[in-house]
DNA sequence: CCGGTCGATGGTAGCGCTACCAAAAGACCA
DNA sequence: TGGTCTTTTGGTAGCGCTACCATCGACCGG
């Protein structure tokens, strides 16, 4: 036994908060049943259920889940890995996920990593050594030293917004790759003849760079334009990003933009310089953000369901977690793109 | 002892993550030893520590941070709660509570709660239960059952994001009325008669347009036009308000929104339907995003500096983790807010 | 009226780690 | 060389909770 803090100095200000055993005491009844009593009440009799919940609120007793969590192995939470700066357009997918997670119990917590690489790492670890019951990556991973790890924790990992053929252990994903070459598709259908690029400087969003660049070289198109800016993008970038582009070559036709931001900050600046979109300059983002419907002129896009990324990232968790030998057959679920014709391309 | 796995299975696959008396193991060290030499190696001899960093690397061992957490009573780590769907105006203050506190070795998750009071609740609930060093709330808390709870939990809390006299441990925010009523001043200073609002129906954006309303009716103006809006706000809710507001009363002459997202919204609907801005309409926003100084017209708005809460709730908390037994007083710190004039009003 | 069964309850033994203390091994001085 | 001080190491005892098993009446049919 540990000392016994004095019952004179615990009265009015207990400086440890309430324990299980506070409870049970109050209550009457051994810890066991008031664990039972508050996690399985249907194998308590009634009364003593409820001695022990009213003594719980007495003492404003807030279970301790990291004993909890220690003792059965399980935490009821799941950790998801979201880049940087809230990134609204990863908002339907947190969401989403969020939402079929809590449906089955479990908790949802994020981590906000950086874009860069070390702080990354440090983040996944932490993240680990929480031994959530799921980890819901943005991204897929390719620090080798941290797959090896994440392989090694034996928490069931989905990798999500991307595709690779060897994910650590799930993924739902799409390829962005596939984005990029269906916006040179839709730009250069529409007559596009010299389009010019904003690309962030993101694994992702250069894959999208990519896609786009190879599918209009295809077509005999050569991209008459490249800007590239730092992530999280924003709307100025985008202005500035048109400005530039202009400068190099002011006979460009089309824009293809890595995130909508980027792209709502190019329709402004061609308002402002009075260029015509789309008869002049047709404008293409990626995402759908909840705002690019309402542009004006409203913003065509590749928009990816990001609520079903996330929805099927749970439900793959969750199938797993009920039934976790069912598990070695890695799973991979490709969600696609589609292209959203509005009226900027 | 529990039942030993069989070593032919685990050789390969080991069925649990290792342990830090695996890494002890094979390290030739005890337990405690591998415990300094991954967390204090200056307490152990350089060829030891060496020995444990190496079996550790080879085993993927991640540290449980559950068990440590437990064992020490400190987690090293920080939990904030934000409302719903990512809303970017809390970017800058996440952004910075995490840095500083990454800075003195604390983590930071984030929990993300519903604009509806029970769910928030519960997660409230949940994350006192992983007992973190800290937790960050985004908006005070009314409910007075959480209050009791959260004061229960001997955790130091940090509300921010608004003011109220009675915080239940730390606050760092600033005034919502103050928002609104700045706004008045600047609208009717610039020849505003006929304002109209635009109002998420949170209760921090109402506190902004209530505090709009008095501060016009302090000088003898009347609102004449409202519209109000589900939180989260997007863009298209934004252009639909001044739709509505135009169809009520076409002569308003400013716009006051509750947020920038609607606020540019206005922006687009007011281009679309040839309105100048400012000349016959002015507008103004509230959070001063990263993109509201590049719409065109720039938008106009009341800016908060998110990153100084963030700071001022970090250095706060790192006080009182440094320093437990100083902290009977409780802190409040108001960081103001200010009108950024540029071009739509 | 007794063995068998079942629901309710309590006791015990950890989960994986660290605080704390004791012991051992050097370092150093007279 | 013996003693003192300083490192370095190991053992023990939990942190707060739950899995698991033992126990104990109550209740059943025979």
């Amino acid at each position: 036994m540990g000392p016994r803090r004095s019952l004179i100095i615990r009265k009015r200000a207990p400086l440890r908060a309430a324990t299980l055993a506070d409870v049970a005491k109050i209550a009457g009844v051994s810890p066991m049943t008031a664990s039972r009593a508050l996690n399985q009440a249907h194998l308590v009799a009634t009364d003593k259920a409820e001695r022990v919940r009213a003594a719980a609120a007495r003492l404003a007793y807030v279970p301790n889940r990291i004993a909890g969590g220690l003792a059965s192995q399980r935490s009821r939470l799941v950790i998801a890995v979201v880049p940087g700066t809230l990134n609204p357009v990863f908002a339907d997918l947190i969401h989403a996920l969020r939402e079929e997670l809590l449906r089955s119990g479990y908790q949802l917590f994020l981590g906000l990593s950086d874009y860069d690489m070390p702080a990354e790492d440090e983040l996944v670890e932490t993240t680990i050594g929480h031994r959530p019951d799921g980890i819901v990556l943005t991204g897929v991973v390719h620090s080798p030293q941290l797959r090896f790890r994440l392989a090694g924790a034996r928490i069931p990992v989905v990798e999500t917004w991307d595709l690779t053929p060897t994910p650590i252990d799930m993924l739902v994903g799409f390829s962005n790759e596939k984005v990029g070459a269906s916006a040179a598709e839709h730009l250069l259908r529409r007559g596009s003849r010299k389009p010019a690029l904003i690309v962030a400087d993101d694994h992702r969003a250069q894959a999208r760079g990519a896609g786009f660049a190879a599918a209009a070289a295809e077509r005999g198109i050569a991209i008459a334009g490249r800007v590239a800016v730092r992530a999280p993008t924003t709307l100025g970038m985008g202005r500035d990003g048109l400005a530039r582009l202009l400068t190099a070559d002011p006979r460009i036709d089309a824009v293809f933009c890595s995130s909508d931001q980027l792209a709502t900050g190019v329709l402004f600046e061609a308002a402002a310089r009075g260029i015509r979109v789309p008869e002049r300059l047709a404008v293409m983002g990626f995402g759908d953000l909840s705002g690019s419907a309402h542009t004006h002129p409203s913003l065509t896009t590749v928009a990816v369901d990001g609520a079903r990324i996330g929805r099927e990232a749970a439900r793959l968790l969750l199938e797993r977690l009920a039934a976790p030998e069912a598990a070695r057959r890695s799973r991979i679920v490709d969600v696609g793109s589609r292209v959203v014709a509005r009226e900027s391309a």
